[in-house]
DNA sequence: CTGCATCCGGGTAGATACTG
DNA sequence: CAGTATCTACCCGGATGCAG
């Protein structure tokens, strides 16, 4: 540990700190869409475009295909081009990708399990401010 | 509960089903104030107004404000207010926060473990197809 | 100290139309 | 099938000023 460096900037990834980048990685895997991708590219193994806009259901070309990108360019997911007639695109996590659908498969799993507990918190949160 | 209902909304939420509660929960639970937070309360105990804001640096009092009065509202944590002069304000996770907390940390773990391989994996990425 | 009200600029999601 | 391009409307976040 030479104390000469005023900011080593790998040895201190900290998301308390104002302008670290894992805090806007947070962000990043925190998105809604990116979660719904991770998890459903996790449980069904690798899926078409097509699937996966089927899997996450309300989802518009546009955001898939922006979340796609953006968690190809982390290195996320991979990108597979089949070149029929017509074309076949599968995506598929990368182990990195896995390393992270342990944390996100958990995230929409608590969502899921504790939504009627919110639900009633906010019910009673608003029975007293409220009207 | 008679089998009448279509929808018996209590017993199907699926983050994959547009309109389901539970994937706006994703998207407030994924917000990087509220991680940010929650962490700081789960890491440090019971945290002031001011200590939070000193903990999470750079962010503005609106946000964290706003932040609190959401997971407030939603039951994730406590606020008590000590009417000396001037006053104080504690906040607190409940036990539902503290359920929370166990997914939280491991978001923001991930995001710092991983920041070195994302930040790689752009490099290479950005230098196929980009200048 | 802790917080609310307001304004405002930029980013972003969604709808739509078009293409290889 | 798997996208790209464009436009608009909305929301969000920051800054500022005021208050209990």
């Amino acid at each position: 540990m030479a104390a000469s460096e005023p900011v080593p900037a790998e040895a201190c990834y900290d998301a308390f700190q104002q302008g670290c980048p894992s805090r806007r990685l947070i962000e990043t895997i925190g998105d809604k869409w990116v979660s719904l991708v991770v998890v459903a590219l996790g449980l069904r193994g690798p899926l078409r475009y097509s699937e996966l806009s089927a899997q996450i259901v309300g989802v518009s070309q546009k955001m898939l295909t922006q979340t796609l990108r953006g968690l190809e360019r982390d290195g996320l997911i991979t990108r597979t081009v089949t070149p029929t007639m017509p074309v076949r695109v599968d995506y598929e996590l990368t182990p990195l990708g896995s390393s992270l659908l342990g944390v996100l498969a958990h995230v929409k799993d608590w969502a899921e399990r504790h939504m009627g507990d919110i639900e009633a918190a906010r019910s009673r949160h608003d029975a007293m401010a409220g009207v």
